[in-house]
DNA sequence: TGGAAACCCTGTAGCCGCTACAGAGTCAAA
DNA sequence: TTTGACTCTGTAGCGGCTACAGGGTTTCCA
């Protein structure tokens, strides 16, 4: 199996292919004399494997530390517990940030939106004011309390 | 005012200062003769503006279209209101995609953790063996129709 | 047999929004 | 005078790809 079959099978491009060698996800398979690379079945399933867990929106890094992991497979998992659940504390966290942000935007985009298009001009634009206000320190509709922080991530 | 001070005001890191300038975010200040720039009120409402928006998790492009509407304060704000809907619209579909992912993560976590930790190997790892499962296109707990789909953004 | 199309190779640069570093100059206080 | 805090420019790095340039190889069809 060529490298365009392969990335077939696994729904990825090409490039993602030689990009998860390079970084060490996938292991250098054997080519031809032309030099293409040859792979089997189980490079598919490593990469299957890379891809499942990327849906899972893993960090590539986790990725080799679980596959690092599978391939000892004497040795306690408390690895691979920890990774898990950390992962998950993460998309946990951020799926709160986006839920709070995502109530701000609906507090900002209702200032706006009674008047007919033509109309409304920027000068009067209570969305840019909203945003203008913000700017001057004060508190606005997405930040009542007047607090920025920085999201991260 | 200098870069320190303006960046102390603003709660952001003097590089990203020099950032947004080069990305024609803020206006190139004027200098010292030394060369150092120099700042008023009005480059600290610009700067607070802009933070305002990322704390919205605004991609800088659309900051500066922003700014753009807000300086021809005559015309109309459609471009105003569509950006913050079209915003608004990416957010709520990545809020729901990480309640999905939320779920699968919960899902695949369960699979693993009556046993105590020094007595669970790799080798009978329920995480490992859903992901490795999945691997083989078999369905798994996460994702429990097998599909797996490409996780944008 | 020839030529086009589809495939493959390497290497490099771009995306985003910063952050960090190197190596230099400037300025204020002790 | 010397320390230390500040500033300057330019460049490179992060993650996870994606795209392109500029070449070579294979396959298919006429």
């Amino acid at each position: 199996m060529r490298i365009g079959e392969l990335a077939r099978k696994a729904g990825v491009d090409v490039q993602t292919v030689r990009y998860y060698e390079r970084e060490k996800l996938l292991e250098a398979p054997a080519r031809t004399p032309a030099g293409y690379r040859v792979y089997g079945e189980k490079h598919l399933e490593r990469l299957n494997f890379v891809r499942h867990c990327r849906s899972l929106d893993m960090p590539l890094a986790e990725v080799r530390a679980l596959l690092e992991a599978a391939s000892n497979r004497n040795v306690p998992c408390g690895d691979v517990d920890r990774i898990v659940h950390a992962h998950l504390a993460r998309v946990k966290a951020k799926r709160a940030a986006l839920e709070v942000l995502e109530a701000q935007l609906e507090a900002l985009s209702r200032q706006c939106g009674s008047q007919p298009a033509p109309e409304h001009r920027v000068a009067d634009c209570a969305i840019l004011g909203e945003l203008i206000h913000a700017a001057h320190g004060e508190a606005c509709a997405c930040h009542p309390d007047g607090e920025i922080e920085k999201s991260r991530g």
